[in-house]
DNA sequence: CACGTATGAATGAAAG
DNA sequence: CTTTCATTCATACGTG
């Protein structure tokens, strides 16, 4: 009963939506699982905050796939990245009741926002947020590391991985366009 | 369809488990009622956005009535929460018939957060979400305040709620353990 | 047993 | 970055 009235927003924009392979209704952008697929794997080789220039240049080619722009980008890796963190922390996923006491002496919780403590580990990651995308043109010496994948591509066929093998869909390279 | 998932990784489908309250269970938590009593109990006293530490406490202390994860704990807020609103939120002023599909100014810049947002008039006042809970142990002159709930305890009993009356199962307070 | 509804789970979008 | 809001997907469950 109360499911009727959901509806009675304005959502649905443009409308010029459902044409999408995906289905997707509009409103909000609704990726197809090649793009998934593709973000998933770069988030997994590393990347976690994408540039600017590495936003647009994923956005562009995400959008063989089906409609997407930069802000969703953007927005997938911010929330992924929060959620991979969150889960990491047990904050609030998986484990049932927990007798463990890994919780780390945190205050009142919520705010542990803006405490900059840890001392980001990340720096390894860092170095991965210039991959690419910008510099590879010429140079297939980077050193890019992977983590911890189980995945792991030769540094070489980095950015020329077409992804052939695992989507149906022609081979789309991700290498810079070049600038 | 559409809509693969990658990661959930007990998804178990097909199974017509018919829910066991108490747990094994794969699909998704079902809880009990006396669960479900006591969620509600706290939603109605005003807990809207439990914290970490709340969440764990509370999930621990439902855990006795069966299985029971963190995560259920914090999606049942966060659904409780949402659903409440939606239902009062149909008596928010009309809307222009017109929907702007306007959207996308695509500025080539890392601040997406400044994208044409719509400045949503509609912010229905929102219940209080900074529900005290979490310095009643010691100090009970906290100043929650219900704003319309139709059973107030008194503030002092707040977490020493026993549910005794409501529950035939042994006295189980959630007086946050202390921190 | 089909079907509508209630609600758990997930995640895109944003706000803070 | 962390946290919250909104929307949607998936499914348990009641009903006719």
């Amino acid at each position: 009963m109360q499911k009727e009235e959901m509806m009675s927003g304005f959502c649905m924009r443009g409308g010029s939506v459902s044409s999408n392979n995906s289905g997707t209704k509009c409103g909000r952008w609704n990726p197809t699982s090649e793009q998934v697929k593709l973000l998933t794997h770069l988030f997994k080789s590393g990347l976690r905050t994408p540039t600017t220039d590495q936003i647009q240049n994923i956005s562009s080619q995400l959008s063989f796939y089906g409609k997407i722009e930069s802000k969703n980008v953007f927005y997938w890796f911010q929330n992924h990245k929060a959620r991979e963190r969150h889960k990491r922390r047990k904050i609030s996923f998986h484990h049932k009741d927990d007798d463990d006491l890994t919780n780390i002496p945190r205050r009142s919780s919520r705010n542990f926002a803006e405490m900059n403590h840890v001392s980001e580990p990340e720096r390894v990651m860092e170095t991965l947020q210039l991959f690419p995308l910008n510099s590879f043109g010429e140079s297939e010496a980077e050193k890019l590391r992977m983590q911890a994948n189980d995945e792991c591509w030769d540094h070489t066929t980095v950015f020329s991985y077409t992804m052939g093998e695992k989507l149906e869909h022609p081979p789309l390279d991700l290498r810079l366009s070049f600038m």
